[in-house]
DNA sequence: TGACTAATTGACCGATTGGTCAAAAATAAA
DNA sequence: TTTATTTTTGACCAATCGGTCAATTAGTCA
């Protein structure tokens, strides 16, 4: 049994990959729903039909954001040799956001939060739940590190994680003005700097 | 010699301010020129008057902010008997930006950082001024607390104070969705207590 | 070949957008 | 009182906004 009725002309994900980097680039006000076609390729009554309105499509568009970036951060920490390593190597994926090349565009989820999520409940929940489930998976990951002495053992796991979250988001939001690929490097340096040393127990 | 011409019925600083607050709570695209007449208690041809248009209001009102907030973040520091002490002060004077009460509205030069920086090069300068001197004023606290052994001086006070500014942009951007008042003050104190550790020079 | 179903197309909608401007009003100076 | 200068007022503008929908098209199935 085949599908009954005209086919469809293009591929749902992609056109969302396509809306997605729209709404990257310019946020959810300043992008219009013509800009939206053009970059999409479709006719205004096929986006309607395909994703409802632009906010749904908005909502759509960053939880495929998410999910990649989730995706893509546990194979960052997963297949690395050790626990640090894998932190490490996440750290690194974020360069990309950076970068003077690409746009500045920062991360799309901390865009969303700083425009949205204030006004925005779906929005926010989605985001509560993303971070949350970093959050989580770097602790665990902390964890290790620490059982292996990798990470310093004075700060609770949870703790690191929440803080290095934070500190991450504040560097995708400087990269959008200020830091270039260089000088996040550099941030990223030193905090795992701070990470790694610890203040020695007394000795006795 | 007094002023020629019919007066102006308001003061600019007053409807500034009343700007910048319509401004902070949903962002330059969000809000409306008829927002801003609401908000100002203007009608269009006197904002248009002595304001310019909306981006030129925007901008005046951003002035007006970072102006306020570095001064308020001199005081802070300068007012306190050591410099880490003023450091801690003016943590604390920015956890109002975190309260729920508060609207979730962030720290206005933040978000003006991510919505408009990448595609608006004169709001890009006016952030890249105000964080340039705001890092510049925190590297010196902080050397002078260097010098106090109230901070580790394994690391640079400029790096310090960079990764310092960006922590802390981080924590404005969570703010607008994740973090209240009380998850700030426990980040805080985790960023105090890794910026007071230190690794123990190797005893020969 | 029709019948049925679903996607595409683009004209069309009212509301709102940022912005302009001529007329009226309020002051100081002459 | 008149003149010069500035602000206020609100009607007005073209352009764009997000969104709808009837007609057309392209498929599958009987």
């Amino acid at each position: 049994m085949g599908q009954v009725g005209r086919p469809r002309e293009f591929e749902i994900d992609e056109a969302l990959d396509k809306a997605l980097h729209v709404f990257w680039k310019h946020g959810y006000e300043a992008t219009s729903i013509n800009d939206l076609l053009d970059a999409m390729g479709l006719q205004k009554g096929s986006l309607y039909k395909a994703f409802g309105d632009k906010h749904s499509l908005f909502l759509q568009a960053l939880e495929r954001y998410l999910e990649m970036g989730y995706q893509q951060t546990q194979a960052c920490i997963q297949l690395q040799a050790t626990p640090i390593a894998g932190v490490q190597r996440w750290f690194e994926s974020l360069f990309g956001y950076c970068d003077q090349q690409n746009q500045k565009r920062g991360c799309f989820a901390v865009n969303a939060l700083s425009e949205l999520a204030p006004h925005d409940p779906e929005v926010a929940e989605l985001l509560r739940l993303h971070f949350d489930r970093l959050e989580l998976l770097l602790a665990k990951t902390i964890k290790k590190a620490q059982d292996k002495q990798e990470i310093r053992q004075d700060v609770a796991a949870e703790t690191l994680s929440l803080f290095i979250n934070t500190f991450v988001s504040g560097m995708m939001a400087q990269a959008k003005g200020r830091l270039d690929r260089e000088a996040c490097q550099h941030l990223v340096q030193t905090l795992m700097f701070l990470l790694q040393s610890q203040t020695p127990l007394p000795s006795v």
